[in-house]
DNA sequence: TATATACTTGACAAATTTTGTCAAGTCAAA
DNA sequence: TTTGACTTGACAAAATTTGTCAAGTATATA
């Protein structure tokens, strides 16, 4: 199952045996940020994919995609009718409306 | 097809015979401001919605789906992979994971 | 127990983005 | 060539996001 954008940097973080306060210092932002980031209490920013894909030596991409989806869900959240709106965002976009 | 907030709410503006000063005077907002939301050059604030469905007595829920998919489509126009990213979205949201 | 280390949390300030206001503009009809 | 409907762009005001800092918890260790 998909994870998470905290989680999954946070688990990339573990893997690499690095502390909070290291990579914070990479990313140039403050360890309490990053904490925040790692628990899904504050959304990363987006320069910061490339800097966490970087350090983690992972795909941009893929970290993106994961960064992304966390963002729909956090606007759908407590939405209703979820599918369709889904549904039709895809719609749109693919045939070049807004 | 479905239709981008703006067109719909323009042609419901039209449909009503009305015009834009009219219609801003009961959002309390600028005509200029209509304005660019009906051609798409503004994303309406959320608590539009409501009056606009009031307004043109339409389903709330209706324009709010219309609105909503419009933001997503927003956020992911530029992107790729958008398939994969209303894919895991929707995973996300139905299992309760953020 | 005391000290240190890693992380978390909340309040606030700074920065950015969104929203509203206004003045000037286009365009078509009269 | 005036009027009415709408559009556009610059700017200010308001709201949201992001960063900083200080104090907090939890765990390990001397």
């Amino acid at each position: 199952m998909e994870n998470s954008f905290g989680e999954t940097i946070r688990k990339l973080r573990e893997g690499n045996n690095l502390l909070l306060r290291e990579v914070s210092a990479k990313l140039e932002i403050d360890a309490s940020v990053l904490s925040k980031i790692e628990n899904n209490n504050r959304i990363a920013k987006k320069e910061l994919i490339k800097k966490f894909a970087k350090i983690y030596n992972v795909d941009y991409n893929k970290l993106l995609i994961i960064w992304l989806s966390d963002k729909i869900v956090n606007e759908l959240k407590d939405e209703n009718n979820i599918d369709e709106i889904l549904k039709i965002a895809g719609q749109k976009i693919k045939y070049g409306k807004e």
